[in-house]
DNA sequence: GTCTATAACACGATAGAC
DNA sequence: GTCTATCGTGTTATAGAC
């Protein structure tokens, strides 16, 4: 941005101060959510004066805005991906349940890990969920509606006998199930490690996806209710 | 607690300060977080000065252990009763799955709802979860160890084909396709109610636990993972 | 662009009158 | 037991020097 755009890269592991407030800022909210994350602690961390948060993102709020956009951008874009895959895979055919809930859930199970273990988007988004502030929804929902409803339609194609309605509640069970057991991976304090005294390993990505796979694919392929 | 403890009691109305602090805590707490709810809020909201949380709970951290006592006492007391009544059923029988997950989901949909809509004890819960202050963990793991191994031993009668593992594995699951649908219930922003249109309806809480244990039941007798 | 210094405000807790 | 007044601290945001 400065007018001297020399081709030296600085100190070459002095990147961006902009991008090193962002990476620090996306593991400290996803760990704390960001109401409880002090742009202290970020500019502290990342070792850059208190006023570049306010400089370069405008406020607080324009900080968590950027971390959301980076984040959720890829994974949608990921899951779009692998859905337009299955698709075409299984032209005009039923697409099979299974490979549609790969689609959703393996881009949950891939992202990047916070330092305790949980996954990042996964932890975002939990934060997100708990405490909706004002703006935060519309933007989740402008980032998510629209692949949400291409999995939708897709999950009826391959289930004609649910309802929508149906397809739907067991679309939340499924984002249920995954993000739950996804956000605390910390082999200390986490839930799973602790009923389990360590027999259930969050730590393997492709372990913890067969899980979730067996159980929601199960789930979803129940008969429907008889009203 | 005062010395002269007439028989009179006051307005009717007015009940005991600690009480009504308590009711408005458990309330905010589940809607925002503890840690996002001020004393000022609560004392506001009950009318009630500023000091009395102090006095009567000590402190912040005090007001919110009383919440939780207040809260999963119930809770998992109700489990355990639900509990009793299936294994006393199937006398050295398999318990059945359907009405263990019955058992264990049953007091959380039917808990009482925050003004817009979540069931309060999922949402105290959820937040907790996503933000696991120090002495909290704890405070979690002796409300819930017990009644969540008597839990998982039940399960794993019912289903002897699935090692203890796989059974945390689909506990946990199980817990987490539950909470997260509870915990939205708001029909405006709810993300259930947004994805369907208003289509599915959260506030019927036969028909969401209906729809639960039909997902879940069928996740939880899956056939096991080959290794 | 980066820094220091500080404004303006909200928080939890508490001392002390009643 | 209940109240007022306030202390000490931490927050975001910003003005202004460099």
């Amino acid at each position: 941005m400065t007018l001297l755009k020399t081709t030296e890269k600085k100190t070459e592991k002095e990147a961006d101060i902009k991008q090193r407030i962002l990476r620090e800022a996306i593991t400290l909210f996803a760990c704390k959510g960001s109401e409880l994350t002090t742009i202290r602690e970020i500019t502290e961390a990342t070792n850059v004066n208190l006023a570049s948060v306010n400089y370069h993102f405008g406020s607080k709020e324009g900080l968590l805005r950027a971390v959301l956009d980076a984040v959720l951008g890829p994974l949608n874009d990921e899951r779009t991906r692998l859905l337009d895959q299955v698709e075409q895979s299984s032209r005009g055919q039923k697409p099979p349940v299974a490979a549609l809930l790969d689609a959703l859930l393996r881009p949950l199970v891939k992202t990047a890990r916070t330092p305790d273990g949980g996954r990042i988007v996964v932890r975002l988004l939990q934060h997100l969920r708990a405490t909706p502030g004002l703006g935060v929804t519309a933007l989740l929902s402008a980032q998510f509606d629209q692949v949400a409803h291409r999995f939708i339609d897709a999950f009826s194609r391959a289930l004609p006998a649910l309802s929508r309605e149906e397809i739907i509640w067991r679309y939340e069970f499924t984002r249920g199930a995954a993000m739950h057991v996804l956000a605390d991976a910390d082999p200390r304090s986490g839930r799973l490690a602790l009923l389990s005294k360590g027999l259930c390993d969050n730590s393997d990505d492709n372990l913890v996806l067969m899980h979730i796979l067996r159980f929601v694919e199960s789930g979803f392929s129940a008969d429907p209710i008889n009203y």
